[in-house]
DNA sequence: ACAGCATTAGACCGATTGGTCCAGATGTGG
DNA sequence: CCACATCTGGACCAATCGGTCTAATGCTGT
């Protein structure tokens, strides 16, 4: 049901108060973690009453952190496509997808987290938040091999390229929050095995 | 002052409180985070009431925080020196690192997060905490630099291998947690850089 | 035995938390 | 122009938050 209603915001029209919750939601958690985020703040950074959020999404915040991850999620398989299907090669694509990473971290501001994790992670020790964070990070994997496959590679070495490859980022993202330098992203893929 | 109290706890006695209540929030901090656990759950953990930690700790729950991130840090140099020390590699010293890692992550009930990075990055947007983060893990990397160079690689070379392997390290733990699994973490070594 | 300090114990506080509820605004099909 | 469903606005709530404060309780050296 929640698909619908996000779908029927046909083409272009400004900024529902479904999607606001959204982007405020994963901005804010990226950055100050889900339980670091009060409902006040949310609200306030949408532009939104408390009477929105609980209508679009029934158990709020909670609702509302897997719908954000969803979407944060989506960015980055939207990034990930972007990246690798002009690529000749799978390193190609890896670079591109490290630039873009990198730029998108500037623009954030050099300290904003990985938004799934910080949404799925540090929630509730919900047994759904967990399997809903699995979920979308094996997606990563999973499309990121399927790209993997397409450019030469056969299955199982495509499986580690791919692992690997998601592994630097999320520790070479990390890193470069710790320093608030994103060099250190845009030079993962040299890190990249050759072969295993 | 703080540390004076620390030293004075002369030889092997029964866990003060102060200790205590220090891995209480370690061990807290990593499962839930900063901000998701509360005084009360951590005090019950602790077993020990509000006065003692603001009798430890003025500041309350920031400071502790800061204390718990630099006990977890200094058991990361400890697992770091024991397994690089009798090393005759880096690459064997870093397969130790990465196995004893393993097991302490099983031990840990293969879901706690990084103690450090949970404590400081879903704080407070607090500066002294990110400098803090900062000054931590550098210090691993630094650690790692020195035993590479004792292990025959120039400072470049080390310097980039230690930096190569915190990042995998750090995704690895993540991934591992995503998947309720330590091989992952298991596997990291076989990752490294042969060169570069 | 006493003085003096370190530590513990927990009642208490205002602020903020996530959540509920309903009255009113808004829009849409008949 | 109305009837109906969707959505917004915000007052209100109990629970919990982190933090303060004071009285009691050790433990120490003299």
């Amino acid at each position: 049901m929640t698909d619908v209603t996000t779908a029927e915001t046909g083409g272009t029209s400004p900024p529902p108060t479904r999607e606001r919750l959204i982007r405020a939601a994963a901005r804010l958690f990226r950055n100050k973690g889900y339980s670091g985020t009060g409902l006040a703040e949310l609200l306030a950074e949408a532009g939104a009453p408390k009477g929105s959020l609980y209508h679009h999404f029934p158990n709020g915040k909670s609702d509302l952190a897997l719908a954000a991850a969803d979407w944060a999620s989506a960015q980055m398989l939207l990034l990930i496509e972007a990246s690798f299907a002009p690529a000749p090669t799978f390193r190609d694509g890896a670079k591109t997808v490290c630039y873009k990473l990198a730029k998108l971290f500037d623009k954030q501001g050099k300290w904003s987290g990985c938004p799934v994790s910080a949404t799925l992670f540090e929630g509730p020790e919900n047994e759904a938040f967990h399997q809903h964070a699995a979920h979308l990070f094996e997606g990563w994997i999973t499309e990121t091999t399927r790209h993997g496959q397409r450019l030469g590679l056969v299955e199982n070495e495509a499986r580690a390229a791919a692992e690997n490859f998601y592994i630097l980022l999320q520790g070479g993202w990390q890193l470069a929050r710790v320093r608030r330098n994103s060099d250190v992203i845009r030079g993962l893929y040299l890190q990249m095995q050759k072969n295993n």
